[in-house]
DNA sequence: TTATATTTTCAATATTTATTGAAAATATAA
DNA sequence: TTATATTTTCAATAAATATTGAAAATATAA
């Protein structure tokens, strides 16, 4: 396999794994290509070698921005903007984990909390009630291990990784 | 708030965390639809309280069977089938985690694999390897960890969680 | 066995989500 | 300033995904 093979592959498998994750699949393929790529890239490059149109090359480029996964990098005497990917493996993961926590898991704590107030008594009361506890447990301590996990830094995590797996 | 809405404020919200999650909404307002109900339902008082057809209330029931997060439930004299969701927080996470490691992660470390093994030399190259090598490093590490945790048993994963919070 | 209830399938349809590209806005060079 | 390159917006369109419901298959009761 060459390395033209080897980006079109990852840039593909990038892209689907995006898909499974509710990412815009061509967002997941712009971060895989900038991700692979030595030098930056302009729009216009992005837009070729993904083949989409200009609008979609930017708003993607745009929400990747966003997420801090893309900077900007203006390279003097050229007058288009270039991209480089953020390529720190453990940076990337904490802010996906970052985003994610404040688009869902934020949320639904809102929401099992104005749940959990309901009145009433019965049988489907005591399970409505046993099933939000249980969630909302769960999802506290998901918040407090996402949390600490998005303000560590990579030696910890590794450490600790290392310790759970005893 | 009284249990009605409480149900219906949950199964909604319930829905638009599987759609983050990429999975059908669908399935997903099914599984929280029989998680808060004391008694089994049938496919019928699915579709009723969901109002969805036939149809569609078949296949998300068994696509939810095929998780294991939803059992068939006989009950003796009628002749319909009734359905009853796991309700054990625990095990709900690591079908769901087994589920989503098959077919995502699993399928990523495979072509990692693939690509990994490229040919040629130049910065392109250099750059592509290293990217390649760091996601690798990290889905060991993370099949590892869920792996573990999918044989494990709840205390195991608390007590993990409580040291990881030092 | 036959009659009936229930489940399953899947082509047609509807809905949701993503993409295009022309036009408008903005930035840069001269 | 004007001319030109570049970026942004967003309504129209395309593509992907989910849903319906009639027909077929299957299961159960009598």
């Amino acid at each position: 396999m060459n390395i033209e093979e080897g980006k079109q592959t990852f840039i593909q498998a990038w892209g689907t794994l995006g898909s499974d994750w509710g990412v815009n699949r061509t967002m997941a393929q712009v971060h895989a290509l900038l991700l692979v790529s030595a030098k930056p890239l302009s729009a216009k490059d992005i837009m070729d070698q993904l083949k989409i149109s200009i609008g979609n090359a930017n708003m993607n480029i745009r929400a990747l921005i966003d997420w801090g996964l893309v900077y900007k990098k203006i390279i003097p005497g050229e007058r288009k903007d270039y991209f480089i990917a953020e390529k720190d493996m453990w940076d990337i993961i904490k802010k996906i984990i970052a985003q994610r926590k404040k688009k869902e898991l934020d949320p639904m704590k809102k929401v099992l909390t104005q749940i959990s107030e309901i009145e009433g008594e019965g049988e489907e009361v005591e399970t409505f009630k046993s099933v939000v506890q249980d969630i909302q447990s769960f999802s506290n301590k998901a918040d407090n291990a996402l949390e600490k996990l998005i303000r560590s830094d990579e030696s910890w995590f590794l450490s600790t990784l290392i310790k759970l797996m005893k």
